[in-house]
DNA sequence: CTCTAAGTGTTATATTATTACATATGTAAT
DNA sequence: ATTACATATGTAATAATATAACACTTAGAG
């Protein structure tokens, strides 16, 4: 048998522009906004918005970073398997962004809209807070 | 003592680009878009996005209603003492946006985050679902 | 190799939101 | 009533965020 059917999904590598776009959420760990990432990535090849927001929206669908709504902002996923169910603090004085990665929450929201005769798909939480640093400072 | 230092807090009436913003919304009772509101009244004298967003502003500062981040749009609130805390439920197939306003939910997240050991000082919830005309068609 | 789906590059444009500044209004204390 | 002050208004300009349209390229399956 000359090939092994692997149409299994495919491990999808990712392009070059999605890979830059990427590491650079992955090594700043913090939200970026689109139009920052643009600048940012001038010297890589990037010339415009849409290249910056195609390789956003495939990361997104991937999984592999999140949309936070509120800001406009992307951040690197922090865990696996959230790709559908997000879930984030928001330092109300600082700005600071946290990934929520407690499976445990994930249980309690199916409670929650269980509970609520919800029946949902996925969903965006997030919690306004005072950081730490920021609670005493 | 010569006066009852009545500042109260005082009920605070809209003013008149607050109050035909408002009157939009809840007659709408679906979530509109800044420039929508601004086309649907510039024959009540509405001319420039300012006037609608300080009007939007103000309406959600006082919890009269609330912002949906994900689809830039505003909708009446359908609770009380609600200003901070909100959930939605958005249907993904018809964009159907419903406020959840059962007190229950309230008492869960705050059970939720405090076993998270979360601080919240707010909460914005949505929760992607597939609404019941959707779900039969 | 060929076909096809997905991605790219580019220009233009649409949509959403804010800055800046001069003027007007409502309310409270005098 | 008059002043003082905070809040709201009107307007023009512009910033920030996001998408449409179209021609071309690339990667991978068969």
């Amino acid at each position: 048998m000359r090939s092994t059917h692997t149409h299994s999904k495919k491990n999808q590598s990712l392009t070059k522009n999605q890979r830059i776009v990427l590491d650079l959420l992955q090594n700043s760990g913090e939200p970026l906004k689109a139009y920052f990432i643009l600048d940012s990535l001038k010297k890589e090849g990037l010339n415009s918005p849409l290249q910056v927001y195609r390789a956003l929206d495939k990361l997104v669908e991937l999984g592999k970073i999140h949309k936070i709504e509120s800001i406009n902002s992307f951040i690197i996923c922090n865990n696996s398997n959230c790709a559908s169910n997000t879930a984030f603090t928001i330092c109300e004085r600082c700005g600071k962004v946290k990934e929520i990665k407690n499976k445990y929450l994930k249980d309690s929201v199916s409670d929650l809209v269980k509970d609520n005769q919800l029946e949902i798909t996925r969903y965006n939480l997030e919690f306004y807070v005072l950081c730490k640093s920021c609670k005493i400072n």
